[in-house]
DNA sequence: GTGACATAAACGTCGTACTTTTCGCTCCTC
DNA sequence: GAGGAGCGAAAAGTACGACGTTTATGTCAC
């Protein structure tokens, strides 16, 4: 699953970022480049790039005569989709997956909403076709081939509400279902209610209901949080 | 508004992220790291580092043998403070405070009603706190005295939902609500009646009614949109 | 025209030397 | 003994020069 040799930056990077943002860095530890330069194995050069991604992320801060300190979690910029993905690789993923399921709940049936009344044709066809393949998908161990259609469902309603900022939100979106689906145990196939949810979205879209769509939406959602309150502590 | 010499590194990144953030360079533009240091007058290190930033943002990608080329914005990390900061100096402002605003419309009832459930007494005399010194800057040119207690409100509410993705948003709203005081005239007060909404809403926070938290943020943000549609294009 | 090959341009990495900030300690004064 | 001034060292910040690595592009032969 690692980046086998995509520039060292990349490799200490990916390394350091996994490491604080799981949580295995207590906040307030503080790390010196040298030291790390020699931990990694690289020039002190390739070490100052990585802290300075780091630190523009807020997960650490650099001062003279200190060091690289490990900033509080609340501080960490958590819409960055390199962080989700390093948080949801760690140890708090369930606390991680229901806050950003959350936050889906409250956006995505808006962003539906409005993709029921900007929606191209292009877009409906699609959506329809993703619905599709969701439900070719949802039985018999094809857990990948539906996750496939589940994030680009999603990410076609983001990007047809037409609104930048939740079409953004598509990678994010990404994430969720890729980790949960990747990090937690899934036996069986997917809810097939919540395939048939997808369904009727996409006809609610392509029909240009609005309210029918923010409100299949919302069901979605309120499934995905009851699934993570029976499949997480 | 320029940080002095908060080190050369702030400075550099700040110029160039603001150009491009900014929208002044079209994408697949192609920088040289080479060029850069020496249009700014510093050495390849600071220039490589402040890559590195832009990069772990999307805003730029580099490439050997090609250089550093402007990404197109869909792409750009647009969630992060320092971008948001960026682009609203820029020339799509009204584009940017419309699609942020909708946003917030979306996630901030929602945030509300989790307030009225789980905010603390402290929370809840914090917010009454701020809604009443929003009502004494409410008049007079106080406008900068309003701001500051429009961001602690919105800030203590999204805390008080107790979910880390809405609290994380505080930083947005701030840049929001900083962006379109500051660089949109504002001849006159704020409106009186978000004024009266807002400290309706700390009542309903302080009582528990979630149903009225989430309906009286819906009205707040219904008034911030349309305000938008007045005083921008 | 198509393929392989050579070339060079740009980033990537390294090591070193020097500068700047600032923590923490000592020592002096009151 | 408390408090402040001054000193020294530790760590990051900056600069520079050299070399490595990738890869777009042009050239040459077929």
């Amino acid at each position: 699953m690692t980046t086998p040799a995509q520039g060292l930056h990349t490799h200490v990077l990916d390394a350091l970022g996994l490491e604080i943002a799981a949580g295995d860095c207590p906040p307030g530890l503080v790390l010196r480049t040298d030291e790390l330069a020699q931990r990694f194995d690289v020039s002190r050069t390739v070490v100052r790039e990585v802290v300075r991604v780091l630190e523009s992320m807020h997960l650490v801060e650099s001062r003279r005569r200190v060091g690289v300190t490990v900033r509080p979690t609340e501080e960490w910029n958590v819409y960055d989709p390199q962080v989700i993905r390093w948080r949801l690789a760690g140890s708090d993923r369930p606390r991680q997956l229901r806050s950003l399921t959350v936050l889906r709940s409250a956006v995505e049936p808006v962003a539906a909403g409005l993709a029921a009344r900007h929606a191209t044709a292009e877009q409906c066809a699609a959506l329809t076709e993703c619905a599709l393949g969701m439900v070719a998908t949802s039985r018999g161990q094809q857990l990948e081939g539906y996750l496939r259609h589940d994030i680009a469902f999603h990410r076609i309603v983001l990007n047809a509400s037409g609104n930048e900022m939740f079409a953004r939100l598509g990678d994010v979106v990404a994430e969720v279902l890729a980790g949960r689906t990747h990090h937690q145990v899934m036996f069986e196939d997917p809810d097939p209610a919540a395939v048939t949810l997808h369904v009727r979205l996409a006809e609610a879209v392509r029909e240009g209901d609005a309210g029918g769509a923010e409100r299949l939406t919302k069901e979605i959602a309120v499934g995905a949080l009851h699934e993570l309150d029976v499949l997480a502590p």
